[in-house]
DNA sequence: CGGCTTTGACCAGCGC
DNA sequence: GCGCTGGTCAAAGCCG
């Protein structure tokens, strides 16, 4: 994919970030957390306002930008997301990391370097910057010839002639991995996804499904697994750009620019039965699922007939309604 | 019947 | 070289 801003490319417009090695993600929520790993995954995460996050606090996770500002240049290659770019308040903050910081070891450090994550959600990214693209239409008997075919071109995967240099890696295109807390697998995100595989993940019960999107000539691939230290944390990770507009219903709403590439299906939160949660605004606001660490100003609870009053948990959306409401001004009702 | 999921097999990369 | 693992393919089956 030579679009968009895919890879190191980003840097500039979005600030200084760092990178922590080999895409190492780790997660600690207190309850010994999980961690994952991609190469060439750089991660940011959304930390809470004045929270201790993992034992790295917030405010020392140094360069910060905004999710808005990232989604425009990476997720969002049409340049919606802009419109998105509505001061993330105190809620959302960026760290991300580049290759240059803590390059060393594969993990290792991991437990010191890494970022750590806030409980109810996160994001991370990866830049791989590479095409990618071209190699999903093998057939299984033709990947064989393939490799003969391309021997002449460009260096086959088998590295066959030189002594194996890292550098030689296959690139990637980039990643985005949100975690976010659902009962449900395969979270709406306003694009047509079909799944093409689904794998056992090594030292986890739950399996890991691969989707791809549906839109001819759109090669955006999209992996679903469940962290099996949080089962309710759903990780889910995109590769690559939309080359097209969401079909989701929420076209025409504020709402499906701030989604991760791909939801439709559900409907605006405002919709939502009480008690139920738009997967994507839980995963973005960390409404539902509030943090031990989390320090919410007190706020009056929200009105009864607010079709999302009714829960717990409601007090913790009614805090970031502010922010709702500037980010889906159509489908947030005028005032809890 | 078309679109999608399931599932076993295959392939590539990587570490030992 | 071998085994493990992640990622992908594609036939078969399911479903509206």
């Amino acid at each position: 994919m030579s679009s968009g801003g895919g890879g190191g490319g980003d840097q500039g417009r979005h600030g200084v970030y760092h990178q922590h090695g080999h895409g190492q993600l780790t997660r600690n929520d207190g309850a010994g957390g999980y961690e994952f790993s991609n190469d060439d995954m750089e991660s940011f995460f959304f930390n809470q306002p004045e929270g201790v996050v993992g034992g790295v606090r917030a405010d020392e996770i140094e360069p910060y930008s905004s999710l808005t500002s990232y989604l425009q240049g990476f997720l969002d290659p049409t340049g919606l997301a802009r419109h998105l770019d509505v001061p993330a308040k105190h809620e959302l903050s960026v760290d991300v990391r580049t290759h240059d910081q803590d390059s060393q070891g594969t993990g290792s450090a991991a437990g010191e370097s890494a970022p750590l994550l806030t409980p109810n959600s996160s994001v991370s990214f990866s830049s791989g910057g590479g095409d990618g693209e071209g190699k999903s239409h093998r057939s299984k008997k033709g990947r064989a010839q393939e490799a003969d075919n391309q021997e002449d071109g460009e260096s086959s995967k088998k590295a066959n002639n030189k002594p194996k240099k890292k550098a030689e890696k296959r690139p990637r295109l980039p990643r985005v991995s949100f975690l976010t807390k659902s009962e449900v697998d395969h979270l709406e995100d306003g694009y047509r996804w079909r799944k093409y595989g689904q794998k056992a993940v090594k030292n986890s019960p739950y399996p890991r499904s691969y989707y791809r999107c549906t839109t001819p000539k759109c090669g955006v691939k999209k992996r679903v697994e469940r962290s099996y230290q949080d089962p309710s944390t759903v990780i889910t990770t995109y590769e690559g750009q939309h080359t097209h507009h969401s079909p989701a219903s929420f076209r025409g709403t504020s709402a499906h620019l701030f989604m991760p590439p791909g939801v439709h299906g559900l409907p605006p939160p405002h919709l939502m039965p009480p008690g139920v949660f738009h997967p994507e605004l839980m995963s973005m606001m960390r409404m539902p699922y509030p943090s031990p660490n989390m320090h919410l100003p007190s706020v009056p609870p929200p009105p009864h007939h607010h079709p999302m009053a009714g829960t717990p948990l409601q007090q913790h959306h009614f805090t970031d309604y502010a922010l709702l409401q500037d980010l889906f001004p159509s489908t947030m009702p005028n005032n809890p």
